[in-house]
DNA sequence: TTGTAGGCGTTATCAC
DNA sequence: GTGATAACGCCTACAA
């Protein structure tokens, strides 16, 4: 492997020369600056990250914690992970993958996490590195989308399509992420001023399948989703039920991309733009290990239109 | 963080003898490896990986390879990853995950790579630091599973359970694994003198259903199917031929895991032992890594029992 | 603008 | 069995 002490003789200059062309190339006179830019793309080189981590007191290593249910996961998250590492390879860091609360801070400099509950704010608050979670939870930095923004946008879908009662299917569970699904069905209803229907069901495509064909669904009916797996049951129901989807039923669930490769029709639904998300995880983290004050990023969803609506 | 200076300051050594402890121990007295371990403890002493990697010129950081179509690879692509962290997280070392045909060897000390084809042979073939590959490839270091054992399995459950005619649902490409699958029905339905009846199609659940309602399934079939995601379309072909699955109709997929939660009914399919899998990839790229010879390993897969058979 | 010296944390080598 | 020394590749601080 070709080393700073490589490019340095070859160019004739000393390793302190090179290295600040690499790192402050405004210091370094033009002549001197293109010469060893030559040597070292001739040479191929490349930083060592573990010189450069013993040297900078860094470990150019990031976290990436996993707190959801390894077996409930949505297929999508593969997409993050790569869109994370993507992004933080740009810069020079690698990606540690842990599940569990792991939140041993031995050879990180940060953590990136996912699916955490109100119940691991203590643990999160008294880190003594930054973290940057993937959701939401007032007093620690965060990157989510804009869920209120995500179901009105489906809402206002359903309405603009003439459905006649459009109801929201939402999760049992006491989760911010949940109310603000549910706030954004809400508020787009009482815009329109349409009579609101709520019911909330664990999240679960069986369940949500009998809970469905329990309500003998009439024609014209629309239905909000917070989640893929909700829309799938809802789906499900339909046909059982003999109704013409989405002629008779509209359906809009949320999250997802994968589930359409399986389900019976593809699925309108409300999708994570990853890639922007990755990138904000990832930049906002990298601000704070640099010292600078940030800010919880919201990130408006996309409206991804399937067979569900018409 | 505390270093190894601190540990040999407290316990009033030298360095040497605290690196001793942690990685030749046998060579330190009883006494001093004792008090030095206590000393380690109390101090919640952890290695600085970068330190390392730079007196040991190595990097302590694997790169796992992602050749797959990331928009279509199964969710238990998360499990084998987390399986992987560990495995590897236990020896010290970091994981970063790649994809596309990116082999790069900087910062890296090996590889670890999943959906190979047949045309990257040669790539994988000339590069500088050692291949684990999950998979077959002939002449690269390999942990796959047994996939001809897979569908013996899968065939011998559906003789057993007197479906009259057993089917293969093949996919149509040309690799190896495929070939093994096949193979291990034919092997199944030869020992029982039954009649082979082999189909290949894209490996999409939509192409399947269609395909199988062409056929017009009689009664007492079993299936064979070469991945879940066509045995879904097989079990929805039944559904919307009013066949009862497994009463008419008995199934058998071939990857999964998160198929269950989505589909009609939990599908039997032959699993993927993945922890066993991460295990043995990273043991053969480690022994690879200190010079040992190393040979491919082939897991025998196991059937998991679910409601599309008897 | 450029170079020199020293140190980050660890380990191999060679003394004792 | 234990310790001193030098080295890994890079960067900060200081000197020229």
């Amino acid at each position: 492997m070709v080393s700073l002490s490589d490019v340095a003789r070859s160019a004739h200059v000393s390793k302190m020369t090179v290295s600040r062309v690499i790192n402050h190339p405004e210091q370094v006179s033009l002549e001197i600056r293109t010469e060893v830019q030559q040597v070292i793309n001739q040479l191929g080189y490349v930083q060592n990250r573990a010189g450069r981590a013993l040297a900078n007191h860094r470990h150019y290593n990031i976290a990436f914690i996993l707190l959801d249910n390894v077996d409930e996961i949505e297929p999508y998250y593969a997409h993050l992970l790569i869109h994370l590492t993507d992004v933080l390879q740009a810069y020079g860091y690698t990606l540690e993958i842990r599940h569990e609360h792991n939140f041993d801070v031995t050879n990180v400099d940060g953590f990136l996490i996912s699916g955490v509950r109100h119940s691991d704010y203590n643990a999160l608050r008294n880190l003594s590195i930054p973290v940057v979670i993937y959701g939401s939870e007032p007093g620690i930095t965060a990157v989510d989308i804009d869920n209120t923004i995500g179901t009105q946008l489906a809402t206002e879908l359903l309405l603009k399509q003439s459905y006649q009662q459009i109801l929201f299917l939402g999760m049992d569970v006491d989760e911010a992420f949940e109310k603000n699904r549910e706030n954004g069905y809400r508020q787009a209803m009482q815009t329109a001023k349409k009579p609101i229907q709520i019911y909330k069901l664990a999240n679960d495509g069986h369940v949500s399948r009998e809970f469905l064909i329990g309500l003998s669904l009439m024609p014209k009916t629309g239905i909000v989703a917070a989640t893929d797996r909700l829309a799938l049951g809802a789906l499900r129901a339909c046909i059982y039920q003999g109704l013409s989807v989405p002629h008779d039923v509209g359906i809009v669930g949320f999250d997802g991309i994968y589930v359409h490769q399986l389900a019976e029709q593809s699925l309108t639904t409300v999708k994570q733009p990853l890639k922007a998300i990755a990138q904000q995880m990832v930049h906002l983290l990298l601000d704070e290990l640099s010292g600078k004050t940030v800010q919880s990023v919201y990130i408006v969803p996309e409206l991804l239109i399937g067979e569900t609506t018409k």
